[in-house]
DNA sequence: ACATTGGTATTATTATATGATACTCACTAT
DNA sequence: ATAGTGAGTATCATATAATAATACCAATGT
């Protein structure tokens, strides 16, 4: 490590954020912390001031005293013995206040329970969320890994099930627009990275009212996801069901899934918002 | 040295509110930040500015900027028409980073579904935390009531069946102190409010390996509870089923449930941590 | 025993957040 | 119509509050 560079305000050149976003309106303390908060992920679960600091890119005197402020806030749990820093159970906390300010999530619950005891497989509910889709509710079964038994992921919309089932409500020039745009990540070897097919994909789920992915996150699994429409036909939350390639066919899900998620999904109006 | 006395900028002889809780290790931006977010809750789910500035107690001027550097962060969605602000999707990102922060979770999972399956009941896993027991992982059925179904929810330990069961296993001076010190709420006409009794639930608990308890957050609603041990037979989690005294009675529940929730339970070995 | 690493505390400096004020817009009531 | 109200937005001079350098301290391991 050679001297720490000068570095005006902000590691230069790595992530796209400037420095500041404007100047009077915005907080950039705040926004230091909520940096700290975003670190925390799938592979930092539990990190270290020094870890924090490499990994926020900021001064190691700012993040001592964020930290510090978030683990006095409730934000932050500092291990007594290790001085790590981990989540708390207040970030369980803001994912209830959401909950709550979601109603689609109260009005879709109920259908999407009986759903998953209906088919004995994993039925999720997901929003679209920029570019990608989120999922806010899940119900497990046995066999479902633990990934993807968690809220709060998110996904490149074009390649899911979710994704391609709300798009398909979309006025044409948006699904243009996605398709054109939006980031696709080859999470298999077997996602599709051809944007053309995709758009194929997505006029084939308008026709069919539902879409069906396989392989695309993990491999030998089949998503199908229908929209749940607004009073004006566009969507912005699906229903998705995921199964197993081992334990069923195409033929099988289509005549005994798909009947009964189009069913469940067109039952859900969402509300006005 | 003599000792640095606190700068006397701040309002003299008043400690009153906590401006400040420490001096130079306190980021008192960020607190203020995270402050806003807390607001946000069952009954607060879509604040305007000037809702925001009642709820916080804070200037208008720093409520507009904090509030605007969380929309900017993505931490609120700013409603372009009604310029109201709600929680994002980001809350539920936040979410994710915990489970993957707390290993019991993934431990437990599997064995959690498998049991709300053969009992088709809810079932659901609790922490404790301060005083109060949260809700992390919930497997709700039909009639389970969308309150009982958000993770999140936290509540006074003495009065729910996890907080019984997890403080069964606490050394005795511990429990004392809970028992002294914890805060009650009366949830319902029936909560109950005398500490003696508490105590004696919580002996009764240790004694049989699990709590029971009735109409303590919700009228005809009987919680089962039982504690996961660490290797030296202290809880900080529990399983708990939660299930309807219109469908179940007492004796039923001790034959046909509690020997799966208690299997459940004793085969979860929490991770070192 | 010494070097290294990582966490903690302190301080002078000034950049940054502050809050008063003023502007704009939409809606209501007269 | 028009004034009046309330809410969101923008601006700006000022000093408060965040900064980053540095020094300190406690482990760890060679």
């Amino acid at each position: 490590m050679s001297s720490s560079r000068k570095m005006s305000g902000d590691a230069g050149g790595d992530n796209s954020a400037p420095p500041r976003k404007q100047d009077t309106l915005y907080v950039s303390s705040l926004a230091k912390g909520l940096k700290l908060l975003k670190i925390f992920d799938r592979n930092h679960t539990e990190l270290s001031l020094t870890e924090l600091v490499k990994l926020s890119g900021m001064d190691k005197s700012a993040v001592q005293r964020l930290a510090n402020t978030l683990a006095v806030e409730g934000f932050l749990n500092r291990d007594p013995v290790t001085k790590r820093f981990r989540p708390t159970h207040a970030w369980l906390g803001l994912a209830y206040a959401y909950y709550w300010s979601d109603h689609l999530v109260a009005l879709a619950m109920p259908k999407l329970i009986e759903l998953s005891q209906r088919l004995g497989e994993t039925v999720n509910l997901a929003e679209i969320s920029g570019t990608n889709i989120v999922y806010v509710t899940r119900l497990p079964c046995q066999r479902t890994n633990f990934e993807a038994m968690l809220v709060g992921r998110s996904l490149p919309a074009l390649s899911t099930s979710p994704g391609q089932a709300i798009l398909s409500t979309w006025a044409p020039e948006d699904v243009a627009e996605a398709l054109e745009n939006w980031p696709l990540r080859q999470m298999t070897a077997r996602t599709t990275m051809d944007r053309e097919e995709l758009g194929r994909q997505i006029t084939r789920t308008a026709e069919r009212g539902f879409s069906l992915t396989e392989d695309q996150m993990i491999l030998n699994e089949i998503g199908i996801s229908a929209p749940i429409r607004g009073p004006n036909g566009i969507a912005r939350a699906s229903v998705q069901c995921s199964v197993s390639a081992f334990h069923w066919t195409i033929e099988r899900v289509e005549r005994e899934l798909v009947p009964y998620l189009l069913d469940v999904a067109n039952s859900i109006t969402p509300p006005h918002r």
